[in-house]
DNA sequence: TCACACCCTTACGTAGGCGTTAGATTGCAG
DNA sequence: CTGCAATCTAACGCCTACGTAAGGGTGTGA
């Protein structure tokens, strides 16, 4: 029962709340776009209370998006800085082009180095798919120190990093040593 | 049974900052690892020197793997522990599949994700592309304050959230320009 | 005019993953 | 034996993106 300020053109502009209840938004994330300067209410009341135009919704959204991709608010806030600092034309411009190079490169990265988890994903549960097969044998009491290698060369490294004995349970490792000087 | 140490092997044991080194953690960071029960000095030399061995780097390398995968050290200590606690056979690795089969989904989406950054960036480049072309209008004074639409249906999502305005710098609806005077 | 939901500012709490002293040993080369 | 780097434990610091009061005004339908 909020924001009919039908007050000459304050009429369309909307409170706080109205505007979490319109993004999902919290009050209190809000307040803190504002701190760090990513939105900014257009007005305030006589009271003091923020008055935002619609369109701060899209610009909530905008934050949702790069922050659902791995921006952080800082990030955001350098990024609309740099663009409004100086009053420079087409270095601005050239200024947030670099910027966004570097972040296509990292991004490419990024999806690159996913698809090598999926990967290994993909192996891990592959070999756990040969342990279902497995006749489980009794004597040995549990897969869980299950010996064998299932057809494959090896456990794949995201098993082998939980099934790695944690205490002093730990199993014989195999052949050789490594000297620290060696190592370097 | 195993384990029991005779002199010569502590040669070929590892002290915390050689193991640091070989990974590329941080000496504090591998304290954090076994206080969470992630990794175990295989033991400690009579002044109290952890002392591992080799295969630890594997598990860090384990650790460093699931950290991309967005596991957290918690997630990880309590996969190790599902999988190691009730003596449980094929439901243990059942167990762990589901939860390989959850980050897949989780790690395609993911990938997803950035797929699509990548081209809200590819998009943002191509606009800022066009701005290069443009015969900068000296009336205007900046590229910043750009109306124009370089031929393109509209601003890219991320360059709307960017060049939408801070402060109270905002453009009245309708076409229009906004003075250099009227920003800050 | 009152009730009552909303909103204001200020400020401390939280969780994850370490960084960073700090003061006290330990290990090893010389 | 000395010296110096490496380690030890313990504990506080930091950053992010808010959550959550606390204490006190604001707006408005009844």
């Amino acid at each position: 029962m909020n924001s009919v300020l039908d007050r000459d053109d304050q009429a369309h502009l909307l409170r706080i709340g109205d505007l979490a209840r319109m993004t999902g938004k919290s009050v209190r994330a809000i307040h803190l776009y504002e701190e760090l300067g990513l939105l900014t209410p257009r007005t305030r009341s006589s009271g003091g209370f923020r008055l935002f135009d619609p369109s701060a919704a899209e610009q909530l959204r905008w934050i949702e998006l790069l922050h659902g991709l791995g921006f952080s608010l800082q990030e955001m806030r350098d990024l609309r800085r740099s663009w409004w600092s100086n009053e420079l034309g087409p270095e601005a411009m050239e200024h947030l082009r670099e910027l966004f190079e570097r972040k296509l490169e990292e991004t490419r990265d990024t999806v690159r180095r996913y698809q090598q988890l999926e990967s290994e994903l993909e192996q891990g549960l592959s070999y756990l798919q040969t342990c279902r097969a497995c006749a489980t044998p009794a004597e040995v009491a549990a897969c869980v120190h299950c010996d064998q290698d299932h057809g494959m060369t090896s456990r794949p490294a995201l098993v082998a990093g939980i099934t790695s004995a944690p205490e002093r349970a730990r199993r014989r490792s195999g052949p050789g040593f490594v000297r620290i000087e060696d190592i370097e």
